[in-house]
RNA sequence: GGUCUGGUAGUUCAGUUGGUUAGAAUACCUGCCUGUCACGCAGGGGGUCGCGAGUUCGAGUCUCGUCCAGACCGCCA
């Protein structure tokens, strides 16, 4: 037995008690007459006395060499501490050892095993099982073991079943980029890893199980971001016989479960607003509705006069910004350039100072007087001592602009509480979107998406205003979720792949099999998936993803740790008939 | 594919206009220390300034290339 107590558990309750503890040494306190040794595993800290008094000469010896993360394991009689520390549950106790065993020595780590270490991310991420060590992260990667387990919980308690559905699939052009899987037994072709089992939960369906999820890994070969992982978790749930209503109610009450048995928080019933108004009124599709500064849009109130970027505009947008009067000149300047800098792309900003007296002064009074400024102050609600940002330009650059503005402004006026949550469901998105790149349609969600039946017509004659079943979830101004009440019969299904531009043999070598299935009596179904990483981030009020995942990858896709990817020998190449073109 | 920022001790960083032997903190090692818990005190070791060219009497510092890391844009149905 190497163990009969943990390192976080011993209290005053304790005393004379023999122990026996396994843990690695955080950190010695040698004071020449006495050794103190703090002993960490994952439950916490316990103190370990050697005593010059107490201790025979031989155990003081031992107990000099030891090192930071060695791993020792002690026996010992549990004591009460002369000179308490308050700031720890097992502060009153200390362990007086009597014998000492050393299980592994280490090499020092390259960081400090602390709350604050002195590594950075990528030496943390080069030894993550000693990052690992560190209460920060295994306190986020338990956390996330909470949330997957109240996830399963709510979900199996309603009848949902967790079902496995495979990682080796079929590629399809559509969407992102596959990761690729070649296949010996099949010489020259490839398997897929799934970017989501979307067609296996919806054969699921056809196949009876009316309430399916899965706690699933999903893969997209595409550039990262901070927040974007190659490989990440959904929460993936699809449900037949159901409408869209059904399925809102379903996982806002999963959303509502979670935060009140995980942050014990309760909201209201989440607000509903649709893609359109989300676009109007923030900007985006994903608004923090954790504060105000809506957009006002300005146009009619800015035509006729001789300011041409606004005439010329095909909309002129602004925010009010809370006491923003009180920045400078120089302030003002600032926040300028910030939205000029590539990454927000803005042309200019016009500006307006709501004074304390009710008068204002902006940019462009050269063009126009108190009246219109009085005007532009209504719409955009702003108040005394705020001020007034305008963006001007073509709709779908300026709406980002200004959101990405909002955000910033919001994060800098403290005005994004991590301890607030303002879920809401955005609805009614548009079936399709125009890339200009094919010069083509593609799904905005994805092919199985249903159009608003009422809609199907509309296709043919203006696709693009065409509103899809497709729904997203929204919390604190992240997309945590989305989904759709997907198209369940052949010939609908047969009509979306020809407005995607596939051909009828496209169709089906890629997606026959599905619609095969739909011609074996297919229910009406409809799902969602949740992005667990990002989820379980921000219900731990935090930014970074990749604290929650216990072995991320970098922005360029590799593990550091493992060194992967890595090339592979030539033997394994030709085995899989492969020929490098590089 | 693109834009930007960075790379100096084990680690986190500073390093002035291009000029002496490249510094701090922390970690590490040694010694001292009668209750430490961010222990304290004294001392010590530790550098291919990412790599390669170039400019210069002289490069951590300037130029070009390259590699690596990070942020963002494109991309992410």
């Amino acid at each position: 037995m190497y163990r009969n107590h943990t390192c976080g558990e011993l209290s005053k309750t304790h005393i004379d008690e023999k122990v026996t503890l396994a843990g690695w040494v955080q950190k010695s306190r040698d004071k020449g007459f006495m050794i103190w040794i703090d002993l960490r595993d994952r439950y916490g800290i316990t103190q370990l006395i050697f005593d010059e008094e107490r201790s025979p000469k031989e155990l003081m010896e031992k107990a000099k060499i030891l090192g930071r993360e060695f791993v020792i394991q002690v026996t010992g009689t549990v004591i009460e501490r002369v000179s308490k520390n308050p700031n720890i549950p097992t502060g009153d106790i200390e362990i007086l050892v009597d014998k000492l065993t050393v299980l592994n020595d280490a090499l020092t780590p390259p960081f400090t095993i602390e709350d604050n270490t002195d590594g950075g991310d990528e030496l943390r991420m080069k030894y993550r099982y000693l990052d690992i060590r560190r209460n920060p992260i295994r306190e986020n990667l338990i956390f996330r073991h909470k949330v997957t387990m109240s996830v399963r919980n709510y979900l199996s308690e309603l009848k949902f079943v967790e079902i496995e559905t495979p990682y080796l699939i079929k590629s399809t052009p559509e969407g992102a980029r596959d990761f690729i899987v070649p296949s010996r037994m099949n010489v020259g072709q490839f398997y897929a890893l799934p970017q989501s089992p979307q067609t296996f939960k919806q054969l699921l369906m056809i196949g009876g199980i009316d309430k399916y999820f899965q706690i699933v890994r999903c893969f997209r070969d595409e550039d990262l971001r901070a927040d974007r992982q190659p490989e990440f978790t959904q929460i993936d749930c699809e449900m037949a016989f159901v409408e869209q209503e059904d399925i809102l109610n379903t996982f806002e009450g999963l959303i509502h479960h979670l935060l009140k048995e995980i942050r014990g928080i309760e909201v209201g019933k989440f607000p509903r607003m649709t893609y359109d108004e989300a676009m109007r009124r923030y900007g985006t599709d994903k608004p923090d509705i954790r504060f105000g500064m809506e957009f006002g849009e300005l146009n009619e109130v800015t035509q006729h006069k001789d300011f041409n970027i606004f005439n010329k505009a095909e909309l002129i947008v602004g925010i009010a910004v809370p006491g923003g009067n009180s920045y400078s000149r120089k302030e003002i300047d600032k926040l300028i350039d910030w939205v000029k800098r590539p990454q927000v792309g803005a042309l200019g900003m016009v500006y307006v100072r709501c004074n304390e007296d009710g008068g204002y002064k902006s940019s462009v009074d050269k063009f126009y007087d108190q009246e219109d400024l009085t005007k532009w102050a209504r719409i955009t609600q702003a108040k005394a001592g705020d001020l007034i940002c305008i963006l001007s330009g073509d709709t779908i650059k300026v709406r980002p602009q200004l959101s990405t503005l909002r955000m910033e402004l919001g994060e800098r006026l403290g005005l994004r509480k991590p301890d607030e949550f303002a879920p809401l469901w955005v609805v009614d998105f548009p079936l399709l979107e125009w890339n200009e790149e094919t010069q083509q349609y593609h799904a905005k969600h994805h092919p199985f998406t249903s159009p608003k039946p009422d809609q199907i017509e509309m296709l043919a004659t203006n696709p693009g205003n065409v509103k899809a079943n497709a729904y997203d979830m929204v919390l604190n101004g992240n997309e945590i979720g989305g989904g759709s009440i997907r198209i369940h019969d052949k010939d609908t299904q047969a009509l979306m792949f020809d407005y995607l531009g596939f051909t009828p043999k496209e169709a089906e070598e890629q997606f026959g099999f599905l619609m095969k299935a739909f011609q074996y009596g297919a229910p009406p179904h409809g799902g969602i998936a949740f992005g667990l990483d990002r989820l379980v981030a921000i219900l731990g009020g935090q930014e970074t993803i990749r604290d929650f995942i216990a072995f991320p990858k970098n922005n360029s896709g590799r593990d550091v740790m493992i060194d992967a990817p890595s090339t592979i020998d030539s033997a394994q190449l030709d085995e899989l008939h492969i020929k490098l073109n590089i």
